[in-house]
DNA sequence: TTTATTTAATTTGACGTTCGAATTTAAAAT
DNA sequence: ATTTTAAATTCGAACGTCAAATTAAATAAA
């Protein structure tokens, strides 16, 4: 039990390696703590089972030393290609990426229902994946593993979606079935977790052991890392930022009850409050009336800059209470959608500045990260990614007894 | 640097000792993973060490079976002595206890004076802790580590106090200072941490890996245990749940703010309210006139049950929120004010279930834990047990080579 | 061109640690 | 007394890490 030392050192300096890009092996002795020794026979390891590459010394140096020349080592792209899948209300997406995250493909496909019997949503995922592999001229074998988010409850540890509102079963074990099906290990996690694991491991929270990423969609998500680990409460149904409340008996929110930060800030918030008197084309798509509520706004309409103003100021509470309970370093606010603008103006953030406890340290940095459409897909792609490597070590450990 | 690996048997060991209490080897060694044959030559140091003891196996067995009989292991209380010191507004309380957590002596002191001097701190404290071992028929040489909690902004790895209420001076150096003033350890920390250290070890987060502690005594203080470890965010003030706000443009808080819990919750937050049409004492200690509050409500005062049903409601709210963004599996509201127990009735524990974000798994457990008035002083002592063995563990790694 | 110098990476050998298997110990049962 | 049973210990093999010595690969100097 405790002979698992050596796959620490493994973990360390492939993580390590991921995270600082290339670098020599001395680096990574000194950055890791480990000798020169081990960091050599380690990577020897690492090399030999095509997971990390050497860079050939670049011929001339720009900054002339003398001595051996160091070898960066980097992670081997084309060591796996693994596949991220994000399963949305009414639509799929997937993301094709190599073990270095570097993205080979996108793909979006409309879904004619929301709701899908296990045997439905196998057919469906293993059509779509066809799709997918086939339009970045690859075919399912070239993939090594696959990721999955979904909404809902999902036990990660057994792989089992306790319940979700894409699958019409309770208890459906998703993670096994469809790991069956593709003859690739498969990894699923609630879709709540899944940009915090992008922004970690190919975003901005690459070199920070502890931060926060909000999302704002429909709803308003969050996901949680601390000590260089995705912090999954007890249920694995995600953090559920988007129902803490910020007034007491406040307005009405989708979840039945009132006060939730997200009856404020969603669109459908938005959009119910700006029916009052204005003209909408209510579509179920809120697109347009999104943008029309930014357009009047803009425009000096009273009630449409009232409407997003008191938005503002409650997503500036319900990150301030964020920051007074966590004491950040860094809070990542990942968006898709630039309507949402408004709520990372500068003066929200510079509103939270107030509302948070006064102490004389630094404020935690909050940055804004916008993403392309696939942000979700690329979350489970690293999944994919982060789970194939550690079963590939955990393949090096056996193969060297 | 990975040459940890004996400093963490014997740490896992040690810990599993403390937390289950006397069990035989064979069972740490099932319990751990560690093998038998480890566990014997760990378990040995630390006998040796004086860290832990033998239970002399018990004359008649009382479930009678054959092979050699099974020798208890328990933390070995007469090892050390240790004092915990909280620091309060006006008064310092001291406990003493040994290695095992056990209780032996408690003190109790109010002091003339809010703010110290880095000094008069120093004087004061001395002089307390004489106080305080002598009256447990002790001196100072008897204890083998202090702990100390006080309010502020405390930077625990360097052991510097950067800010506290209690201290004209900032960046004082508190650790050290002290500690070689005593001529033993001294570990420090934020008093919000305190009552989670003692929950985590001798209370009721003792076989609990992830939980949170919720204090009530002016303000309203939190302290997060993640993973077995507490969690400190960045900056050293202790999560400012007593902050988080509860109510746009709500109350107003101490702090400034409004809309913090804390305005509502806290008895200055009470008394105010109650202040309009009320005969009150007005004094600086409000034990009296809180009791005179809940008094008036229980005999069906109108405005006393307003109050304190509002204050409820609002505790209910921070706490659900607390709920949805941890997912936690426990939940330790840790008093010791019986004023405060309308907050913990289990009408309010029953409305939280309600607020929280409903899914089908298990609500988080909610318990009340009362405990005595130095309730934090005991969370200091901790401190120390836990310094104390941990640099005891050093000393071994450094006496084996 | 050859040799010296410098720095990265590898190899070597010693030491520490863990663990399975064999052994010893301490009790009850025969 | 002897056997049986189960806990604890001892022993030796295997593995891992690391400091020191060595090798490798470059530039600088002669």
């Amino acid at each position: 039990m405790l002979g698992e030392q050596r796959n620490l050192g493994r973990r360390t300096l492939l993580s390590q390696i991921r995270k600082v890009g290339p670098l020599p092996r001395i680096e990574l002795s000194e950055q890791t703590g480990i000798s020169r020794a081990t960091v050599t026979t380690i990577t020897a390891e690492l090399l030999e089972r095509g997971l990390i590459e050497e860079i050939p010394v670049e011929p001339k140096g720009k900054d002339l030393k003398r001595g051996r020349p160091k070898v960066d080592l980097k992670i081997c792209g084309a060591a796996f290609n693994v596949a991220g899948i994000k399963l949305a209300n009414r639509s799929i997406s997937i993301v094709i990426c190599d073990f270095e995250g570097e993205t080979l493909s996108e793909y979006w496909s409309a879904l004619d229902r929301t709701t899908y019997a296990p045997e439905d949503l196998l057919a469906m995922l293993m059509a779509e994946l066809e799709q997918a592999t086939a339009r970045a001229d690859m075919s399912l074998n070239d993939i090594s593993a696959f990721g999955l988010g979904l909404a809902g409850m999902v036990d990660v540890v057994e792989g089992v979606v306790r319940w979700s509102p894409s699958i019409t079963e309770r208890n459906f074990k998703l993670r096994d079935v469809l790991s069956q099906r593709l003859g690739k290990p498969v990894f699923i996690d609630n879709d709540a977790n899944l940009v915090a694991k992008a922004e970690q491991y190919i975003g901005m929270g690459k070199n920070v052991s502890d931060f926060l990423v909000v999302t704002i969609e429909n709803g308003v998500g969050m996901g949680i890392v601390l000590n260089n680990e995705l912090y999954r409460g007890t249920r694995g149904c995600g953090a559920e930022f988007g129902h803490t409340k910020v007034h007491l008996d406040g307005a009405l929110c989708r979840c039945g009850q009132r006060g939730c930060l997200e009856a404020y800030v969603a669109d459908y918030a938005l959009l119910r409050e700006m029916a009052v008197g204005t003209q909408l084309t209510g579509n179920r798509d809120t697109t347009a009336d999104m943008a029309a509520l930014i357009e009047a706004a803009r425009a000096g309409d009273k009630t449409a800059n009232s409407v997003l103003d008191r938005a503002a100021r409650m997503f500036a509470i319900g990150l301030a209470n964020l920051v007074n309970i966590f004491d950040p370093k860094l809070i990542i606010l990942s968006g898709e959608r630039m309507q949402l603008d408004f709520l990372f103006a500068d003066e929200v953030l510079e509103s939270i500045r107030d509302i948070v406890v006064q102490v004389d340290a630094a404020p935690p940095e909050i940055v804004v990260h916008k993403w392309g459409d696939l942000m979700w897909a690329t979350g489970a792609a690293v999944y994919a990614i982060e789970g194939l490597g550690e079963l590939t070590l955990q393949e090096l450990a056996g193969h060297v007894a």
